[in-house]
DNA sequence: ATTGGCTTCTGAACCGTTACGGTTTGTTCA
DNA sequence: TGAACAAACCGTAACGGTTCAGAAGCCAAT
């Protein structure tokens, strides 16, 4: 509240059209239908509007008659920190943005918190449809979503049978850049990982825990990641990966640490997101470690600042990842087929992966 | 539309209540207010609409009746690229969405091109309050905004009589950095400003521009900016001050690039944001200037990547600005003063300002 | 037997609009 | 002169809920 003189009882369209003595249809005809009704009718009808303080049709009343809302909703059940802070993520929500501007249609963001179970902001949402952006296959905001009788398409993650889907194609993807390192000759690998579950596993992630992640990309990279290296005779079980719940800088650091410490003899570091490997750069560096020299790290999205670090990495083009979500969406009007959309990524070699050293020089230098 | 298996008609409150034989009342006592009927009918009731493919109680004329959307919409009249590649835009962003997620409400972002007039949206969005985010002030999607009868907070700009807002006191803090400046020797400097009006100029910024400024934030500081070099004995008018339309680095670039070439021998750049401050940083290093022995720069907004590069700027808390400007509308039940909520800000001197080189340094190396 | 107090459920009003299918009025043309 | 037609306006029925003041039924206390 704080423009004063509020009108007692805000004016209604039908205490318009009593005002004027007109029909109800008329007014609404004056917003709506220009053509309906004569000039200068409807510039009384505007004149009076504006002397009553009569704010032009309501619009919750008229989603209700029209059954369009003219907003889609976004549901990301990631801790916001993480919807805003990751480039990738905030390239994805902006494409997401810029197709929704052009259809003129608003995007409502839905409050969803990791932590409470609370799905009644999805009920309480007034969309026309939802994006659904990289939850948990198990997460309860995405079944409160999938109830609702619109459309929906999901971003990333996770996979639902009958609902369509945009993201790369990550098992290529990441098949490329572990073959990248396999041809460089590395045999002893570390991996960084982000979140797996819903329950917090700040540590070393055990087979199970990699198989049965409940976030679908995540999984699909560790998978690929696994079936490579076997091939190039390494044993998976014995390929460390460390998991890290929240996605910062921060805590790629931590886990590089935590990695490097048990496994001093890594010579590369694949982590699944660039920002993570920021961190694994900053821990080796705080080690004295030279990068690509003494330790190979390589991430994956493709963000500007990894670009600038000249990190290698898989780029995936996140802002038409948003842009083609919000247009499949919109323009679902009456298809029958679920549609995926799998978008193009590329395996972008910076000045962060080179052979490993070999042993000898591990111990006595170049 | 992508769920196969649709039921034809949707179901509604009162289909159910016809199929289990009770009042519509019951149905919707049943999801809204449990104690009110007992156990077993509302397990009945439930279970029913299971079978019958019922959503629950729809949102929107749930909307109507309550007269509450549940939903809070922010309008940035800029181009979406600036309110999501600026990390400072973002900061406020994320302030705001975390605002709302604590107050368990959607935040619906309001389509609203720069370029077209169409202010429709702004009628069309089901919302109980409005942010508005670095609006000029002849917009005339603020207007509608205004015009809406619900309560209104506006963040940075513009200055709206009786409405409620929240930003850093910038002119206080834009002196502080001048005076800065004006301590360290600096006399001959320069500006690099964000865009001042509607219409597009990217080139030098004459006085009356600078002075009908449409962005209040930017009047601002160049206003103080002015002031203090004056006490200072500086001449403004022969201040070269350069605008750009765009806000990013590579525009930053550009404007650091016209203005050195225009006016060599300026000692300190002076931007009004980081973004466009790490633009003249690239480009400082282009032309072989070491900052800051040869030239000082100074940013405003302590984003972090700002922080990283060791930027002279003034700190803006912009996570809490976001913050402020949610709980700030949230809040405003029945409020009868307009409340201003200014932030601190903190000036940040960096690595990139020092004393200007003297006459002598320039021509013969230090 | 009456009273009062629960619990459980109902009827009807209302929220503010737009869609649909009219009716009225005035103009044109054979 | 009257039929045909377009323009301008209107009445009614949804749209899908929530809410409030009771009614009905039941039991304990008086």
């Amino acid at each position: 509240m704080n423009r004063p003189m509020r009108t007692r009882r805000q004016a209604t369209l039908a205490s318009l059209a009593a005002e004027l003595g007109v029909s109800r249809t008329t007014v609404s005809n004056a917003y709506n239908r220009p053509d309906q009704l004569s000039p200068e009718l409807r510039k009384r009808v505007l004149e009076t509007a504006r002397r009553l303080g009569y704010p032009g049709p309501d619009p919750v009343a008229r989603s209700l008659r029209t059954r369009k809302a003219g907003a889609v909703g976004l549901l990301l059940t990631e801790n916001l920190s993480y919807a805003f802070r990751d480039p990738a993520a905030v390239g994805v929500l902006e494409g997401l943005a810029l197709a929704c501007e052009d259809a003129g249609v608003g995007l409502h963001l839905v409050p969803a918190s990791p932590g409470r179970e609370d799905v009644a902001a999805v009920h309480r949402a007034g969309v026309d449809g939802f994006v659904v952006y990289s939850v948990p296959d198990d997460d309860p905001h995405l079944a409160a979503v999938l109830q609702r009788p619109v459309p929906t398409v999901i971003v990333d993650q996770p996979e639902v049978e009958g609902v369509d889907r945009v993201g790369p194609d990550d098992e290529a993807a990441t098949v490329s850049l572990a073959n990248h390192l396999v041809a460089l000759g590395h045999r002893q690998v570390g991996v960084l990982c982000m979140r797996l579950a819903r329950d917090r596993n700040d540590d070393f992630v055990p087979m199970s825990r990699q198989q049965e992640a409940h976030y679908h990309v995540q999984r699909t990279r560790l998978a690929a990641l696994a079936r490579t290296f076997e091939a190039a005779g390494v044993a998976w079980e014995s390929v460390p990966v460390v998991e890290r719940f929240e996605h910062n800088v921060d805590d790629g650091a931590s886990a590089a640490r935590q990695l490097l410490d048990a496994h001093p003899r890594v010579t590369a570091l694949i982590c699944t997101s660039d920002i993570l490997a920021l961190g694994a750069l900053a821990e080796a560096g705080r080690r004295g470690l030279r990068v690509p020299a003494d330790l190979t790290i390589t991430g994956f999205d493709g963000i500007a600042e990894a670009t600038r670090a000249g990190l290698t990495t898989v780029h995936q083009p996140v802002l038409e990842k948003g842009k083609s979500a919000g247009r499949l969406l919109l323009g679902a009007a009456d298809r029958v087929a679920p549609k995926v959309i799998t978008l193009p990524t590329e395996l972008r070699v910076g000045t962060t992966s080179a052979p490993p050293r070999t042993a000898e020089e591990r111990w006595f230098g170049p």
